[in-house]
DNA sequence: TAGGCCATCTGGTCCT
DNA sequence: AGGACCAGATGGCCTA
């Protein structure tokens, strides 16, 4: 895939025609300025081009009709995958806010701390176990001790929340899950070594299986 | 300065 | 055909 190396140099040189699209900065989400970079593009606003020739590049009035073709056909491609990029960007950002948004309802602390992406996914994972479980233990408690199997008590052994909220070796995922996974960010296994420090950035998660996520 | 995280670009593949 | 999704590559920013 040398593809890349020769692909990355024309599209730095179009990145300056494009107004900083790859700009550094996290831009705000370009609104739909899709059409307008095109029409720069498709109208040739892209002065580097100009390298090849003192020539005077417009106004080619007897450029062979082959070679006005492939250029136009060049200038549809190029058209393309900027409409292209610019979907991505906003499917990208589309994800990134969706993120944000479950950012929003996990509890950090300090409040204002962010997880990564990745820490957010596992932490979420880990969270809704332990919703889940203790909303099993509630329902089990409430049938009272000699009512159902098992009231009050972990089911099959099971860790409870607590446990696995305070660092229990059990794994977030239930023995039964198809998870083979200790997704752990903040829980159970992971945090063995320090539950108290949940804080913040919660406790490391050990190396994951590939495909965990 | 190395390493982690992130945004963006890009080409390929699948789906409608 | 065009859009969505995906994964690899690249470069910038930040922190230890």
């Amino acid at each position: 895939m040398l593809v890349k190396a020769e692909v990355l140099a024309p599209a730095a040189e179009d990145e300056l025609l494009l107004l900083g699209l790859g700009s550094p900065a996290p831009s705000p989400s370009l609104p739909s300025s899709a059409e307008e970079e095109e029409e720069e593009e498709a109208a040739g606003g892209r002065g580097l081009r100009r390298a090849e020739g003192k020539r005077r590049p417009g106004r080619s009035r007897g450029a062979p009709r082959a070679a006005r073709t492939a250029e136009t056909a060049q200038r549809i491609k190029r058209s393309r995958r900027l409409k292209a990029n610019n979907r991505e960007r906003n499917r990208m950002h589309n994800l990134n806010a969706a993120l944000d948004a479950l950012r929003d309802v996990l509890p950090t602390f300090p409040e204002d701390a962010k997880l990564t992406k990745i820490e957010t996914l596992r932490f979420a994972h880990n969270y809704i176990w332990a919703l889940t479980e203790t909303l099993r233990l509630a329902g089990a408690a409430r049938l009272g001790p000699d009512g159902a199997a098992g009231a009050g008590v972990p089911a099959e052994g099971s860790p409870s929340p607590a446990s696995s909220w305070s660092g229990g070796a059990a794994s977030p995922a239930p023995s039964a899950s198809p998870y083979a996974c200790t997704l752990s960010p903040a829980s159970p296994a992971g945090s063995a070594s320090d539950p108290e420090h949940w804080p913040g950035r919660f406790a490391p998660a050990p190396p994951l299986p590939r495909r965990c996520l």
